[in-house]
DNA sequence: TACTTCGTACAGAAATAACTGTACGTACTG
DNA sequence: CAGTACGTACAGTTATTTCTGTACGAAGTA
């Protein structure tokens, strides 16, 4: 029986046809991640590979231009979903996927949510402080009070939600949610 | 001093001015929620709107078609974000944003990520499945036990964070996170 | 029953995003 | 010092998504 790689050609297939269905799983469901199509489907493939690839690697296995890996796995770097690693004598730049997805979980809500939390969070304050000054610009009229209390209370309440939620991205970055769920199901 | 709405012009300015930087900042982040740019402004006008608006209203106030805002609005609906609301007298359907966030983001990832979670977990429990199959299929091929033992391996392990995290959407969805991140700042 | 009004399905147009090939800067190699 | 290999910026093309106008079914009204 020939073999290439230490497999049959059959046991080959098989092991591969496995791999796409979950490959196409993940990939499909990584737009929750802000992913293209593409990329995901990069993701998958880099995630079973058993060592580093290169962009050439890549560009064979998926069959596209050099440019859109490069951008592809930029992207999954930025996400710290990819990994740039080091490997002596080779000129060409290294990739390989972080095994830790939760780890990669954590680090999504960091990079991504705790952004724009941030960035709400600061036009919310500014914009309650905008209101306060309306108000006081213009002493003694109820009506306008009265306006400005119903935006103000929609602004506090985000405010205070925002506020969760970084705190909430928080016990992510530091681990410590691990002590609230944990990852052995106790 | 002319009043249009109880306010002056120069006040229903400044309040509409402010409204708009929270609403743009709020509307640009939504992409998060896989929301495209106009349906996330659409959703920051509804927020400040102090009464259920129709589709007429909100096909007004964003300048574009009523079919806009009925795609807009229903994967709004759909994300509960928004509620369909009822009020006797009306033929038209009424809407208004959820203004509880912490159940809107409770709410998204119950829809969106526990989905994706349970496909993908279901992928990987098939695969292997089928990868234990395989190696019983060749008994005693040392080589594919070991090639097929590499990707168990990270079947396994992504199985594991898969579960993690659906106990993870669960405490968001039964409100206990609340217990281990309390809304208050203690 | 005929006449409105409402929301949305659908097809085509407009806008946006993804992908490619070329070109170029950088860094090794001989 | 050429000469080569590498990664990516950029502009143009292709593909996808978003948006619009028309049309139509459902439900209310006279």
């Amino acid at each position: 029986m020939e073999r290439r790689g230490g497999l049959s050609p059959e046991q080959e297939l098989a092991l591969l046809k496995t791999r796409k269905k979950v490959i196409e799983a993940v990939g499909n469901n990584m737009d929750l991640y802000g992913i293209t199509p593409s990329t995901g489907h990069l993701y998958g493939l880099m995630f079973f590979q058993n060592k580093p690839m290169t962009l050439d690697d890549m560009r064979q296995a998926m069959e596209m231009s050099k440019t859109s890996m490069s951008t592809g796995v930029r992207t999954l770097v930025d996400l710290k979903m990819v990994n740039k690693v080091w490997e002596k004598g080779s000129r060409k730049d290294l990739y390989e996927v972080e095994h830790d997805w939760y780890q990669t979980f954590a680090d999504f809500f960091s990079i991504k949510w705790r952004k724009a939390a941030e960035i709400n969070l600061h036009a919310l304050r500014k914009s309650r402080f905008e209101l306060l000054a309306l108000v006081e610009q213009y002493p003694g009229d109820e009506e306008l009070e009265q306006q400005v209390q119903l935006d103000l209370a929609k602004i506090e309440e985000a405010i205070r939600y925002y506020q969760w939620l970084i705190r909430l991205i928080e016990t992510l970055e530091s681990q410590e949610i691990f002590k609230l769920v944990p990852k052995d199901n106790g």
